[in-house]
DNA sequence: CCGTATCCAATTAGATACTG
DNA sequence: CAGTATCTAATTGGATACGG
């Protein structure tokens, strides 16, 4: 399960929600590990802007949350592979409508087609380069 | 349409939500407007905790975003009614997913009847006071 | 009643350098 | 490669008092 923060202190379910992803960079990683396992490196160019310092503790809050997995491989030099728990993907399928919301209201204007699913809250899943 | 905070900053749509979203209280103000509507000392009683500088703040940066509508009337002593535009209504909606998730997987541990439909965002509607 | 103004505290993130 | 350590900067929110 994930670790609550503040045990207790939420007032609904979003609350709850805000304070796991509410990291500046918080779902910006959650978007780019959305079906993929990545190092700590990839992140770092994928996730672009951040600092390794706040990668590292972003990711370790996530871990601590039960959002992100991380797997040590004792091999020199070292590599270490974050992925998503299945509770990592479900809130990633819950972030789906608002990511959808986000794209239609705030970014671009009127596009989408009306007969198109707009479900999904990722712009182009498996694209490399996450700065679009 | 929604003012941009970050204009051609965001790197996918839940981004710019988050930017709408972002302040302490705003999801908190979201819930207590909805499907209601509601003068300035009643919000300021229905999110127990804000002070009424930070309340008049995320309700402006909220109106500036197109969610919220701020109606005065010019008498005395003064009255202004707050309520959601269509778009926050929108955005209450697209919230849900996420406050089930919340519900779900960081408050309550295994509770919710398999059979039952936790799209909800909000545990009671119109409750009257939001500490549940 | 519905806010503003001011000042301060706390939290968060960025820059840079360094290590196993 | 995958981080940690420090130190600093910026943002955000809180307390309190006052104004139209």
């Amino acid at each position: 399960m994930a670790t609550v923060r503040r045990p207790g202190a939420y007032h609904c379910g979003i609350d709850a929600a805000m304070d796991v992803i509410g990291g500046k960079w918080k779902v910006l990683i959650l978007w780019a590990l959305d079906g993929r396992t990545c190092r700590f490196g990839e992140l770092r160019r994928l996730v672009s802007g951040v600092t390794e310092k706040v990668l590292a503790s972003h990711l370790r809050e996530l871990e601590e949350d039960g959002i992100v997995h991380r797997e040590v491989y004792d091999e020199v030099p070292p590599r270490v592979e974050y992925s998503l728990t299945p509770l990592g993907v479900l809130l990633n399928g819950a972030l789906a409508p608002l990511g959808a919301w986000g794209r239609e209201h705030v970014i671009g204007g009127a596009a989408e087609a009306p007969g198109e699913a707009v479900g999904g809250h990722f712009p182009i899943p498996s694209a490399r380069p996450l700065t679009m």
